[in-house]
DNA sequence: CTGAAAGCGCTAACAC
DNA sequence: GTGTTAGCGCTTTCAG
């Protein structure tokens, strides 16, 4: 229960001054000491079992080696890849995580915003889904890092990774169309959510793309990216336009909701309706039929953001660029059916 | 990008010492102060933007207001709801939690017990899975506030919270019984983790009562708690005892693998073998034919732990229960068959 | 009731 | 090469 050693006391032990003890253990310095010196000295600390102390080193450096990671809620599936993709590559530059929830709420995220701040974190990865919020671009403007996962700011010239949902969206939709499908509606996520309004958009130019009039495209909103809704809108979808042949759903809990749905409702998939999704979330391949979906490599993401905060950090923010797009790809298993196209 | 403001630049804006503002801006003492001064000092505050430096306050006040939280794996589905249940208590108390992955390597955890030291953390949980390392002990034995989640160690008085793991497996047990079962096997899990041994040895005392002998028993260990683990130990129990009915998993992960291996091979789960599981992880309602599991309350696990800690690092060490066991629940779905029974 | 001064543990400019 | 000194931002005696 002894106090821990510091280096005064090591100072002590040895007989020289702290300063000279600090130099001692520190790599960089070192070399402009006597060898024989720094041998005394290290091995009193290792007698002492010293260990730095990082908050001294970080008041007097202005320098915490803590990194803010802001993310709607660790417990959707989604984000613990992301969060060891960011750990890969802060843990071992020394830099610690801490991790907050903000359920999507901004109040809530204001709050954290400002005990991060508080806390003196050198940067945030912010892995929101809210399309705007002015804390954190706030906090950029006065200058911390800040790199956004899954998101772009508009107000400023926060970088930001993400994912190519463009082409994810195409590629599932080329794929329904390889396999005939001609009545494609789309159960789109929620607006106020970037990747909502992003997979909506693209669906939309693809379909336009392919000569698909806009007014007779079926696109029903879920208001969360649940399970619920998509078996909400999934009946809506039916009973709106019941000659739909596939459902292009925003993400896998939404494509997992309108199956169930479909399935207690006679429509089986991939028999009478095929359904995709988004992210390739763990265990989907353990649901049957089998959710075809477009593929998210998280890790990278997050590992990705992680660097880039770094190398903000560490003051070339000219290198850093504002947009990295992540490459997605298709992930098949058995949610869509070929059919007979009309011709 | 200006520095953010201290307690000096408040002091400097008001005309009074600095020492003044520090009472003004803390409730405990502003009551000392005159009511006039205090409103001058924190409208001050409020102009400019004042927010307290946490790292300054820890390192005058040796209290870092953070806690490590150790856990093996955080893409593990059981953890997120123990993190959230960590930080429900956590959060609102002012502190912050510096998660770690250990990935079961105990250099590893070594390393990052070593970090979180340095890091001043007041407390740490440890939501191990490993029987026993030093590495916690020590640190506990200096005096660190440390409780453990899902095991309990042996070498020291470090307060832990488990599940009550043998009441699991009885539930579980006498459910099979009820439903006809007499030829058990149990698929274990790996035996230098806590809650491997655990349900083993549940599982050994329950069949005992029920009268079966021990080297009667089936059972085979798995050496991790992976589905491809739950494969090859179901090809084993099937090929070493033909007429089992009934395999008792020791967590939902194996359950899954031995499903699929079962499904594959000619006895498909329930209608020729039942299967059983431990956790009820998510999802698992979606996954054919429905596991029936024991249901474990990871978020009230992760909160009592956290009101431990706190408790421990308040001082009040005398009132902390050494052991607590939380209460845990039986959850049928369908993958257990009632069988006719021989007599 | 408020100010002065010390100090938490560490680093860094400046001496010698 | 090593010691001296100052100070990061805050709290907390101790005076007055």
């Amino acid at each position: 229960m002894s106090r821990r050693p510091t280096l005064k006391d090591i100072a002590r032990e040895t007989g020289v001054h702290v300063s000279t003890v600090s130099r001692a253990l520190d790599p960089q310095k070192r070399s402009s000491l006597t060898e024989e010196i720094v041998v005394k000295i290290r091995q009193a600390a290792d007698r002492l079992g010293y260990r730095p102390n990082r908050i001294a080193f970080s008041l007097r450096k202005q320098k915490s080696m803590t990194v803010g990671v802001m993310i709607p809620d660790i417990t959707n599936m989604i984000f613990p890849p992301i969060v060891r993709g960011i750990e890969s590559v802060m843990e071992p530059l020394g830099y610690a995580s801490i991790i907050v929830n903000t359920d999507g709420d901004s109040d809530r995220e204001r709050r954290l915003t400002e005990t991060l701040q508080e806390r003196g974190v050198d940067g945030i990865i912010h892995t929101a889904v809210l399309r705007s919020d002015p804390n954190i671009v706030e906090a950029a403007r006065q200058g911390l890092p800040v790199v956004t996962l899954n998101r772009k700011v508009e107000e400023a010239e926060i970088p930001y990774v993400i994912n190519d949902e463009e082409a994810g969206i195409r590629m599932i939709f080329d794929h329904l169309h390889d396999h005939g499908h001609r009545r494609i509606a789309h159960l789109a996520g929620p607006r106020d959510l970037s990747t909502g309004l992003l997979r909506r958009e693209a669906f939309c130019s693809v379909a336009r793309d392919y000569g698909l009039s806009a007014d007779a495209l079926v696109i029903e909103e879920a208001s969360r990216f649940e399970e619920e809704e998509g078996r909400r809108c999934a009946k809506e979808i039916l009973s709106r336009s019941p000659e739909t042949t596939a459902i292009l759903c925003a993400n896998d809990r939404l494509a997992l909701g309108a199956m169930d749905y479909c399935a207690r409702n006679g429509h089986p998939c991939p028999d009478k309706i095929s359904i995709t999704g988004f992210n390739d979330m763990p265990f989907l391949d353990l649901i049957p039929p089998g959710l075809t979906t477009v593929r998210i490599e998280q890790f990278d993401a997050g590992a990705t953001a992680a660097r880039l905060l770094v190398q903000m950090i560490d003051g070339c923010d000219g290198k850093v660029p504002r947009e990295t797009v992540l490459p997605v790809s298709l992930k098949c298993r058995n949610s869509v059916l070929r059919i007979e196209t009309d011709h």
